[in-house]
DNA sequence: CAGCACTCCTGTTCGC
DNA sequence: TGCGAACAGGAGTGCT
């Protein structure tokens, strides 16, 4: 599933294919994702080039003098290079961004919980307005944490997966920063100190930073082949290993729902 | 506002 | 071995 070191990744690795080029058509077969791709998607893009490509939170944004397509992968969604062309579509190759001199930005996602939305020029669209900073920036910090946290009971692992507190901290980077952090998921938010906060923002820009390192490494997965772009394996001490020991006690880690979400955690290594 | 539950969807896993 | 049920999960929406 696409965290954020995914999307980044797929963002670097589709720009050298396509950042600079004109768009001649948007191909849609299937524009019942999160929300319809509006009808008119293709009109708005074809003859743009496109400027560049940002990665706000988990959303891409492919900027072009006219607007911008936005872009969410959603649980199982991928873009993919095909630089020769656009071979026979498979079930779930929703949409296709058909590139002047031939090569085609493809979009898949079986369960259809991504999207792709177009926004105007200089306006920023209602699902970025509310966002918290990104993880990797400056402005995150313990001490951001720390304020934004007072007060709320909630565990604090839904609050790091808040998008209003800070985007793009995903199931398993959340489970995987707090037991590094040695802070059990299902801990008060408001109810933490500002140097366990300190250690946490840390914990997150490491696990992250260092997904992404990974990511660098199956960048040729973006183009062409049938590879599934985009994953790749991560070192994970908790996430999916309930039941199993934990790697730093050997005792076994436990599994819990928080905000429907499965939490695991080392009772020992995490107070 | 904070904190939930609900919702979308389909491939995978599980239980019998 | 086969089949239906349960599950996973990003994140917006709506309710308390």
């Amino acid at each position: 599933m696409p965290e954020l070191p995914e999307v980044e990744t797929t963002r670097r690795g589709v720009a050298p294919y396509t950042e600079g080029r004109i768009v001649r058509a948007v191909v849609v077969r299937e524009a019942r994702l999160r929300w319809p791709v509006p009808a008119d998607i293709g009109q708005r893009l074809a003859g743009q080039r496109i400027q560049g490509i940002e990665r706000r939170a988990k959303y891409l944004l492919f900027h072009s003098a006219r607007g911008s397509l936005l872009v969410h992968l959603g649980m199982s969604g991928s873009l993919r290079v095909l630089p020769g062309g656009a071979p026979q579509p498979g079930r779930h190759d929703h949409v296709d961004i058909v590139l002047e001199g031939g090569g085609v930005l493809r979009f898949n996602d079986p369960r259809r919980f991504g999207c792709i939305l177009w926004v105007e020029p200089g306006e920023t669209h209602p699902l970025l307005s509310r966002l918290g900073p990104e993880p990797l920036s400056e402005d995150f910090t313990g001490a951001l944490l720390m304020r934004r946290s007072r007060g709320r009971r909630g565990p604090v692992k839904s609050f790091i997966m808040d998008g209003q507190v800070v985007v793009g901290v995903g199931n398993i980077y959340a489970n995987e920063a707090l037991y590094l952090s040695g802070i059990r998921p299902d801990r008060a938010a408001g109810r933490i100190s500002a140097h366990r906060y300190d250690t946490l923002a840390e914990n997150i820009k490491q696990v992250l930073t260092s997904a992404i390192e990974q990511g660098g490494t199956t960048l040729r997965d973006f183009v062409g082949g049938d590879g599934k772009p985009g994953y790749f394996a991560q070192q994970l001490y908790v996430y999916g290993r309930a039941g199993q020991p934990c790697k730093g006690c050997g005792g076994l880690l436990r599994e819990q729902r928080l905000g429907q979400r499965s939490s695991v955690y080392c009772v020992t290594c995490q107070r």
